[in-house]
RNA sequence: GGAGAGGUGGCCGAGUGGUUUAAGGCGCACGCUUGGAAAGCGUGUGUACAGGAAACUGUACCGAGGGUUCGAAUCCCUCCUUCUCCGCCA
């Protein structure tokens, strides 16, 4: 959400900057409304400081012995006359406060301009791919193959776009996990923390995803409780309405949590695999950073997600997202990258982004300033997507004969060098 | 699930219908005092919205939402949440 006093101020160069990511901002009627409901509070406000006023003289009076019933009949009309006024307040209000929750947030002055995807900027490449002298497998033959992924059993226990793993592909998922927390706590200097999978509606709004977006979430019924699409949810929410001193800044935490995605909108993108499933595992980097230091921990935040990639030995590429492909809550976004020998492309596996404000204002998230308490910055990024990371690995880890070689790093954690068919029910 | 007790500013804590403009304390900021510091003394110390060039003024906010009343932190209703005991449970 946007500092409303700013916003106000810098009208058409906002609107200017929001046109660069394809979001219209009709000026004529956002004057409009934004005048009418001050008019119609200044109004309702005169009222009720003269109901105040009067009440406080009856009081007064009463205490002097004096009769004020027709005192108390002349503020009762008063009273009758706000509550008329009152209640078309708050519908403006309203209207205006759902205008100004479903503007996104501005792009910083470093994102490059574009309209979608092909617009965005790769800023680095790392690593090359391993030399195969046979045609690459994608991941959903050669983890069914070696009776580590099963899709049917899933689809029955479930539905679609769901996967069980069994046998050593189960225990890479866990392995990855372990190795992505380990490492960001060990080395990158993040928290580990744990938070709750279920998420109520106030931490939604905090970090963006309601009002607007709603059909992408699986919703408890009878519960004001959603399953989380994300960690960024639960972790940038445990600052919510809370101010912290800034010498505590930077804040690192790290959460493994599953996720849940509804994935309305997008049938028939990659139906096939476990790349794009309604559950999925995930390590989240989250940041509670001053505002002077925010475009720095963005930096370090994806470096730390890359790392991953780095120690893995998986080839990747870093994108700086356009204006025209970013989340609705994100000033900047650098999306991570890593190749896919299976899709012949590199595929998105992580998503970095700086939100600057524009969470905290939602989420009251404060620092105390040097004379006031100012909203600080939040910054998250997958640190990384377990499942796409498993993808990674069984593909441009795989051999001739549908083996997998353990990369080094993994092999402590998965006490094996080597993925063979387990065929335990196939 | 049952019974009981709570939820008040950055923190602690008073406050059961009307100068509460939320007492008092702690913390913090500034000033006085001091060789310097501490102590002491004094002043100030929330958020949002509206009005105003500004100083400043107004409105709302005492867990949340409704209600009663001329007037609600205070009375009533519903919900959330914390603690204690009991029951159930991994």
């Amino acid at each position: 959400m946007h500092d409303l006093q700013l916003f106000r101020g810098q009208l058409e160069e906002t609107a200017t900057r929001l046109a660069s990511r394809g979001f219209r901002l009709d000026l004529e009627a956002f004057r409009g409304i934004d005048r009418r409901r001050r008019d119609a509070v200044t109004e309702v406000e005169k009222l009720k400081a003269e109901r105040n006023e009067r009440s406080k003289d009856i009081g007064a009076r009463k205490k002097a012995g004096e009769d004020t019933a027709e005192l108390q009949a002349q503020v009762r009309g008063i009273g009758e006359r706000i509550a008329e006024l009152e209640s078309g307040a708050e519908g403006l209000d309203r209207e205006f406060q759902d205008l100004l929750k479903g503007i996104p947030n501005l792009p910083h002055e470093s994102v490059p301009l574009g309209a979608g995807a092909e617009d965005n900027v790769e800023v680095r490449r790392e690593g090359t791919p391993r030399p195969m002298d046979f045609e690459a497998k994608a991941h959903w033959d050669l983890g069914t193959e070696l009776g580590i992924l099963d899709f049917e059993r899933a689809a029955k226990v479930t539905g679609a776009r769901f996967a069980v793993y069994f046998g050593l592909g189960a225990r890479l998922e866990r392995a990855l996990i372990n190795f992505m927390l380990d490492t960001h706590t060990a080395e990158h200097g993040y928290t580990e923390t744990l938070p709750p999978f279920l998420v109520n509606s106030e931490s939604l709004f905090g970090t963006g995803q309601l009002p607007k977006f709603a059909e992408d979430l699986f919703k408890c019924e009878n519960f004001d409780l959603w399953l989380a699409p994300t960690a960024e949810v639960p972790v940038t929410n445990l600052l919510r309405d809370e101010t912290v001193d800034t010498d505590r800044l930077p804040i690192k935490l790290c959460a493994y949590t599953p996720c849940f995605r509804s994935e309305a909108g997008s049938h028939g993108r990659d139906v096939r695999g476990i790349i794009r499933q309604h559950q999925f595992q995930k390590v989240e980097l989250v940041k509670f950073a001053h505002p002077e230091q925010s475009y720095a921990e963005l930096e370090s935040l994806t470096h730390d997600a890359e790392d991953i990639l780095r120690k893995l030995g998986l080839p990747f590429r870093t994108v700086a997202l356009c204006t025209g492909d970013m989340g609705f809550s994100s000033a900047k976004t650098y999306d991570i990258e890593v190749w896919l020998p299976g899709q012949n492309s590199f595929k998105e596996i992580s998503s970095c982004s700086n939100f600057e404000a524009f969470q905290a204002r939602r989420a009251g998230i404060r620092y105390r300033g040097a004379k006031k308490s100012e909203y600080m910055h939040t910054l998250n990024g997958s640190g990384l997507a377990v499942g796409r990371t498993w993808v990674a690995v069984v593909e441009n880890y795989q051999q001739k004969d549908g083996s997998v070689i353990v990369p080094g790093a993994l092999r402590p954690y998965l006490n094996a060098e080597v993925i063979t068919r387990q065929g335990v029910l196939s």
